[in-house]
DNA sequence: CTGAAAGCGCTTACAG
DNA sequence: CTGAAAGCGCTTACAG
């Protein structure tokens, strides 16, 4: 395997000039940069990540936690991370967290992370306080994307969900519902994972503001999945009389919601309304109304906060910053847009 | 930063004692490895990876090719890898390769994968002749899943396309179909993906088997997308008379079929009878009638086979060779078993 | 079972 | 603009 002393040889130079002339570093003469690249071209010449990495001190490399990279959203924004970073020369380090506790101690216990990588990204993950005192001790940069847990002095990247969940529902108000349910959110969840509660919020909100109270009846948590929404649909409908419409918190519960639906001989949208948040892949097929988040653009924006300060090829302990002026750490969240999809899975209530 | 001289310091032993301690090397004595793990401990130690890698000569790191991470067979495969890997102390350099060309040199090209990984995992990647040479040269090991190239002496993981097709389309016949027609594959392909070759040669044979010539008129070419199948079912309705049943070559086409039967007026499966191949998460939401395989296991064996050789903690130049008897490289791969799976999407053609 | 020493393949002040 | 030398933090023969 050839190596950087072969390069040298071959070019006539030190080690140091080959280093300096293959990183594009400005003291080179152009002559001698011809030189090294030729000599490194003819040897078929590949530096050593690791002795690099050891040597200069930075890993090129970014650590993604999500929480499972087969939901929608987060193999979007993995996508679209992934193309940011290697355009930048680093890797993606991949985490995925599956509801395991052993995989949240891998990658979130200092040890690991530990000159490991340069930089972090939070992918809507929650962390218990222990766990961001931690990290935060590291003193690595990073950025959040999503709901989850803020990190003190790294910049984030979401939607509003408490809009989000107002303009879902004021769609359905709008048509003319009243009787208008939402399922949402994971009762279980000790880790305060706040996307549910935010777009539950804005759900009330926009009840509250048509003169509707909203009734804890119509309300039913599950998981933010298809399974979830299926169960929580079928719970609701045990409950009594169905609503005309229903607000899932996601497009998958809202898949599910459908299948329920369908199952308990009621039709979309005739018998009852369905509108979700995403705009997932699938929602088109579905013909579901929903309001689309930006995933790639979400995923795009936080890796390039994460890149920008040091032109993209560096990282620095102050690299978590947004940098825009006034930005500090702690700052607002970079707060991208929705949008209402109407498709046919939501239409006016029947006149009775 | 704490490193292993302090650690050493503390323990009062040598560097090469911690280092052995720490890696549970048997040369160590049980009071040694006591007092070194302490001081480990103590001093939230956390051995560098660039260091170990370049002394050791090992990266402890796989590389994962996929086509795209966003569809449901490459998300639910890597979950699974991702999982064995880290399971066993590797880290996972995904690659996703997203149809830019530019991806592909980066991590096909010797200068990237060189010294920087031990072995590599294609997931349902054609290669080119000439980037099949270069990764051969590497003499690194490796595995492949699904179709795409085999790369000598790596191992193999996949199901047996012809069969599940065959079996997708028997089920179509069994119900009395008889103009069946067929969705598959990119016509503009260089890269020779066999998938959908042999769904297709499945098919074909399924049909003579039953005394029917196959009509190049229901045989329509198109991507493996939600797309892929809408467009593709609409060429095919434009041609005239429409077929009784569909075999799409897989789930996200099968969706995309669904969708453009629909907006033709046509129902399914009164009208038209629609099946895939995968199983997806959303087949069942959808009510779709499926082959199903079995992606997780395919993931998590391809795996596993890379990790066996040496007791999962070390990958050799011959890592890659299915651990069985009467293994060699080139030999047969290994095929995991697929399902019929009937759901809502397949009905017997209406009496006409 | 343990240690001293060399070496993995680079990058980075420092000096010129 | 370029080079000699030290150093990054480990692991691995080699010797005992």
């Amino acid at each position: 395997m050839t190596n950087i002393d072969d390069v040298a040889r071959l070019a006539g130079v030190s080690t140091a000039t080959v280093s300096r002339a293959l990183r594009g570093l400005p003291t080179v003469s152009a002559a001698t940069r011809r030189r090294v690249l030729a000599a490194a071209e003819q040897l078929q010449y590949a530096v050593s990540p690791n002795a690099s990495r050891l040597a200069g001190g930075r890993t090129a490399t970014v650590a993604v936690v999500v929480p499972r990279i087969t939901r929608w959203f987060f193999g979007t924004v993995v996508e679209a991370v992934e193309d940011t970073l290697h355009e930048s020369g680093y890797d993606l380090l991949l985490y995925n967290l599956d509801g395991r506790e052993r995989t949240r101690q891998r990658v979130l216990r200092t040890a690991n992370l530990h000159k490991r990588v340069d930089a972090v990204m939070l992918v809507a993950t929650p962390l218990r306080p222990a766990e961001l005192t931690e990290l935060a001790a590291l003193g690595l940069p990073g950025v959040t994307i999503s709901s989850g847990s803020r990190v003190p002095g790294w910049p984030c990247v979401r939607i509003d969900d408490v809009a989000a969940g107002g303009t879902a529902t004021r769609h359905l108000l709008d048509l003319g519902h009243r009787r208008i349910a939402h399922i949402c959110g994971d009762p279980h969840d000790e880790l305060a994972h706040t996307t549910h509660l935010d777009r539950r919020r804005g759900y009330q909100e926009a009840l509250r503001a048509a003169g509707i109270v909203p009734d804890p009846g119509l309300d039913v948590e599950s998981q933010f999945t298809i399974d979830g929404g299926n169960r929580a649909t079928t719970e609701l409908l045990a409950r009594g009389e169905p609503p005309t419409a229903i607000f899932a918190a996601c497009d998958e519960m809202a898949m599910g919601a459908v299948r329920a639906l369908r199952e308990a001989g009621l039709r979309v949208p005739q018998d009852v309304s369905v509108i979700g948040i995403d705009d997932h892949d699938l929602a088109g097929v579905l013909g579901l109304s929903t309001i689309a988040q930006p995933a790639a653009e979400q995923g795009r924006l936080a890796a390039q906060i994460l890149l920008n300060p040091l032109g993209g090829r560096e990282l620095s302990p102050q690299a978590g910053r947004i940098p825009d002026p006034g930005d500090d750490p702690g700052a607002a969240p970079v707060i991208l847009p929705t949008r209402l999809v109407v498709r046919e899975s939501t239409a006016p209530p029947r006149a009775h």
